[in-house]
DNA sequence: TATCTGACGATAG
DNA sequence: CCTATCGCCAGAT
């Protein structure tokens, strides 16, 4: 075994995990942190089939945009860890 | 193998 | 703030 999720997953999940409570990254942030810069979509992909069992609230477009239809549940998780959450976007992490 | 889709990003209007 | 367009990559059909 060791052929179950590859390196690119294995990369991502990590990131994601060391994210702390309040703490807010963006898809292309994550990418970049697990050493795959331009994959932020393999990020939203991989969160959107495998992101339970991660903090994938803590997880936002570079706009702040909160995620396409969940934005009530990902507003509550987000505010429920101190985020301001505005009309389901966050404040801009990055500038 | 080709084509489509999508929890992305950036730029332009 | 909005839509449109292009570039990017992974998975599904």
């Amino acid at each position: 075994m060791g052929t179950g999720a590859s390196d690119f997953e294995r990369a991502v999940a990590a990131v994601i995990d060391a994210t702390g409570p309040g703490e807010v990254v963006t898809f292309g942030e994550v990418a970049t942190e697990a050493g795959y810069p331009g994959r932020a979509r393999a990020v939203g992909a991989f969160l959107a089939h495998h992101g339970d069992g991660h903090p994938w609230w803590r997880v936002v477009t570079a706009s702040g945009r909160l995620v396409p239809g969940g934005e009530d549940e990902h507003g509550r998780r987000l505010r429920d860890e101190g985020v301001e959450v505005r009309d389901g976007h966050v404040r801009r992490p990055r500038r």
